[in-house]
DNA sequence: TGTTTCCTCAGGGTATTCCCCGAGTTTTGA
DNA sequence: TCAAAACTCGGGGAATACCCTGAGGAAACA
């Protein structure tokens, strides 16, 4: 039998985890907190697996991870909330929580999620792998069509402006005079239709375009 | 019966992809080629796939992907390469490329991407999807560590630098004033250890700092 | 109840970017 | 081979960013 121990500030989402694995033989919801300070303080050693919400009223869930971790390092932790968003996904993972799940999921995928983090693997639900490995790629496909194609020179300057030179250190860096790499620098920005150098390295990072 | 044409420098590996599909009904390799410069010279315009090598005499793989898409909107493109290198599938993705396969891949696995590019979808081999996600999950742990906490206020305004607005905007939009404004960005620069704007928004956007 | 951090704002100045104009040379490609 | 595109450079000016110093009020924290 598995003990897991679940925080979250709705008592709801509590009693909805509990009662959708009161019938498994295989995972017991042992434990119950409402806020960080309460599990850390009062969480079992027993307990393998923590059902951690992100948005709690001393904290963020995503932040108290490591601290959790810290004090009990065999624990694992399945970040547990409404929110499809790709850094908050991120940004759970890399504090140490192993699994993200949202809260309409089913028995199934929890009981899975479960099993997974136990066996040292991380779980993710389909659609969020999905969303991460979009973000990753870039939606550029489409978008990069609208971009006119940069020529090398503007390639090579935009890539040195991403670096944080100056158009007067550019000049000196690839020989040529402060006034054609601020031509440069204009046709840069008209083409790739921004206002400024902050929207050029914005659009540059975004697509990729160096 | 789907057209597919195939550009590779080796001809080896043409010749084994012909093979490999021989006995398909549904695909057949209507043309080969063996350059860029004969693929955007001689693809028949009834080619609906063209399955594109990464190493070719003149030039990339994935840079032509651009140019031969501009000429032939409705075409689709699968990578095929040796190399599982994480950059090489994100630039090939960026640049139009709907697939990404191996070299070592087989005859399901070939079928299987071709029909999901037809189809719009983007295919990538598991392996291949994995190291992205990897890629996606892990990379920022320890360089995140080294930026500074920033402010409610400094996130939100480098927020707002990213979308391009001027210090001036800026102020207005959040009704302080444009030397606060000066304050938090020199604060910024500071703080991030960069030396300009063009540094905030490189590494705000690297580290995923908003 | 202090101390620190954050947020606010100012003066005054320098550096840099951005934009307008025009124009010569070289390279590319049909 | 001829036109287009790319690369080069200039003057001059307005807008914006960046730096330094200093400082008061508010909020968070111990």
């Amino acid at each position: 039998m598995i003990e897991v121990a679940i925080t979250d500030d709705h008592v709801i989402v509590i009693e909805g985890i509990r009662t959708l694995l009161k019938s498994s033989k295989e995972v017991v919801i042992s434990q119950a907190f409402t806020s960080i300070a309460e599990t850390v303080g009062g969480l079992h050693p027993r307990v393998q697996v923590l059902l951690l919400d992100i948005n709690l009223p001393d904290g963020s869930g995503i932040e108290a991870c490591k601290d959790i971790l810290q004090r009990f390092p065999n624990l694992r932790i399945i970040a547990l909330t409404n929110y499809e968003d790709v850094s908050f996904v991120k940004q759970a993972i890399r504090n140490g929580a192993m699994g993200y799940l949202l809260k309409n999921t089913d028995k199934t995928q929890l009981i899975d999620a479960i099993k997974a983090v136990l066996a040292g693997e991380r779980y993710l639900p389909k659609n969020v792998r999905e969303m991460l490995l979009n973000e990753s790629l870039g939606k550029a496909p489409a978008s990069a069509a609208f971009i006119p194609k940069l020529t090398n020179r503007e390639k090579e300057i935009l890539g040195l402006i991403i670096k944080e030179y100056t158009t007067e250190e550019i000049a000196a860096k690839i020989f040529i005079s402060t006034k054609t790499v601020e031509s440069h620098r204009s046709n840069l920005i008209q083409k790739v239709g921004v206002k400024n150098t902050a929207g050029l390295v914005r659009v540059a990072l975004e697509r990729g375009l160096i």
